[in-house]
DNA sequence: GTCTATAGTGGGATAGAC
DNA sequence: GTCTATCCCACTATAGAC
């Protein structure tokens, strides 16, 4: 549920992360982990239940980080939205295997500190005034960086109008939603 | 470049992808499949070079089949891009594991047949009439099935109102451009 | 087209001593 | 907190016989 609790585990998760960010998600192996800590592997087990732990507890430094940034880029900026893509594709970028770790699967909410959700997503919520909107533009934000990292593009296609596109779109939708709170879709709950 | 030769291998990619689509891609081993067929795992070997052609040849009839999916859809719909969305959705959340192996690594473009990949995207450049809306849909589309699939919406939460919000945004950029093809973006190449 | 045998590599994890 | 020894698992792939 929280963080590690050792000092000693923290040290190994801050290697753990260094390794996953610089060589990629299979190299996060509990071998290559106890080699770059000096240790043999075994040894892990006496600070961390399982692997399982480990991913979920870099994942937490992860979304801490993000929230962060996040929160950063949100302060008094003229155009907010803009802004905040800019962050997070900056961080996704910056972070790219750790990107995947903490997206590729299901959340382990249970394994998460907690609020800490809530907190990575605030921003976007304050930024689009509106849960749906803001899921919205949360998965146009998600799919761009993935078919960045995966290089889905054609060759040498450039990404940069393509989010200037979906910024624009979205933004024109936070504007409608600012100055008549219901739209052709109607009215939202859930 | 192309599809398996020989009819047997045929038959083994078909049982490669009933199994990657029936039990996800950590059951797509070379054992397994040769289970399935009811062979041992060498014999493949003598149809296929080795499992990366056996996923890209995998690849390849899921591609087919989405861009034969997206074909029907977008024939003369009174809502192209809506529906197309629909159809984009439908095929992912039909084949689940299909959809993640097409698209979490970059596209063995030497190892698909040629043009498959802009078949597939046609229908969609169509529907919008830029190539930079047609990605910017194309991310919010994927992000929106990734977030379905991995579960990353709070629980409980339903995402159509989410999909209606990214669709309705863009449909406008879409009319926007058809009455004005220069924009506040400007104007754009490449 | 299929087989057996096998090489070679890697992984997560536990027991029990120090 | 770390160690050694070890288990058990799984995978891709090749050689060579039938």
């Amino acid at each position: 549920m929280a963080e590690p609790p050792t000092p000693r585990a923290r040290e190994i998760v801050a290697a753990a992360r260094e390794l996953l960010e610089e060589e990629g998600a299979a190299a996060l192996t509990m071998r290559r982990l106890a080699e770059r800590l000096g240790i043999r592997a075994p040894s892990l087990y006496k600070h961390l239940p399982d692997k399982a732990a480990l991913e979920a507890a870099i994942m937490a430094t992860g979304f801490e980080d993000a929230a962060a940034a996040f929160e950063a880029a949100s302060g008094g900026a003229s155009e907010p939205l803009a802004t905040l893509a800019d962050a997070y594709r900056a961080f996704a970028l910056a972070h790219p295997h750790l990107y995947r770790l903490m997206t590729d699967q299901p959340l382990p909410r249970d394994r998460l500190p907690a609020g800490l959700e809530e907190r990575t997503a605030a921003p976007l919520l304050r930024a689009t005034g509106d849960p749906q909107l803001a899921r919205a533009v949360f998965a146009f934000a998600h799919g761009m960086v993935l078919l960045e990292l995966t290089r889905r593009f054609p060759p040498g296609t450039d990404p940069e109008p393509a989010w200037r596109e979906g910024i624009a779109a979205f933004q024109a939708r936070v504007t409608a939603h600012e100055s008549e709170p219901l739209t052709t879709t109607g009215p939202r709950g859930q």
